[in-house]
DNA sequence: TTAAATTAAATCGTACACAAGGTAATCGTG
DNA sequence: CACGATTACCTTGTGTACGATTTAATTTAA
């Protein structure tokens, strides 16, 4: 038997450290996997997941601010700024700077991009089918998966001011 | 209230069109956030998430092939060659063509990569604690996220042949 | 027994994700 | 009013993800 192998059970709390007791790798690529079920869908579109995202807070909410996006959606303006710019050049939206503060960029759906949701109306309902979930699973499991990134943010949270 | 009178109203299903409706949100950001919560633990061992990832398979099953990792962890070669020439760069594993077959890539651990094993083995533990969350809750999620990959991974299988 | 098909891996291009650093506008305090 | 601090966003660099294409080695089949 290879030398490694032996060292295995001698680390402590070794038999934690398997790919397949990690709650994070599963976590991982049940995103990844989930991303690959949109992509079709999406590509109907003419949009990617993360851009997806974005419309759906615009959907919502015409009007708002970069930084309105960054804490609606937890990604940072390094990864907002290209994808907004994205969105933009495909005529979806335009940026303009707030007369008030010109600090702050405004998003705005165009009406292109406004008329998108009906076409993404049937989404939802196409993923839950593909995802092979009632409802009801989708929906608990979605409240513990909010639970599990909202003490995840509190830990984070918490803990930066070590670093300032 | 008649449905013609709102476009938003109008559209069937929309109202199952908003961010905090979706399941893959949640997913999506949980995710991210556990990444966020590995990364200082990790960066003390030099390595990010999906390194992490590779060496677990690592110090399971030593001198496994590229596809091995493939099929472990569900990502493409296009994403785990770099990956993997980068832990070579640090002397964490060294890649070789296997002898039978040149066109395969054999991945076998240096006495370095075996070391890391120690230096690791604490960070579930920390994880956990990091999280918030008992070990059964965290063990009940990983079985509802692995599942759910499970299902996600037979549909996208289901449906390959559509573009062959 | 080779030419065609298949396989394993690498490469290329696009799009995230985010830390670190930079800039311009605004705010707060003396 | 001045000026340092803060804010909102942008830019750059590194590291994923992954589709599409390519290359080289092996297998299959005519």
């Amino acid at each position: 038997m290879p030398e490694h192998q032996s060292l295995k059970r001698s680390v402590p709390g070794n038999d934690l450290l398997t790919l397949d007791r990690q709650m994070c790798f599963a976590l991982y690529s049940a995103s990844l996997a989930m991303t690959k079920l949109y992509k079709p869908l999406l590509s109907e579109l003419g949009l990617t997941y993360p851009q997806y995202l974005v419309m759906l807070v615009l959907w919502e909410t015409d009007g708002i601010r970069v930084s309105g996006l960054k804490e609606r959606l937890f990604l940072d303006y390094g990864t907002l700024t290209p994808l907004v710019k994205r969105l933009e050049k495909q005529g979806l939206l335009v940026r303009q700077r707030s007369p008030e503060d010109e600090r702050q960029v405004i998003v705005r759906l165009t009406p292109q991009g406004r008329n998108l949701q009906q076409a993404a109306a049937r989404i939802p309902e196409r993923v839950a089918g593909a995802s092979g979930c009632s409802l009801s699973e989708l929906d608990g499991l979605k409240t513990e998966l909010c639970a599990l990134r909202s003490r995840l943010h509190n830990h984070l949270e918490s803990h930066l001011e070590e670093s300032a």
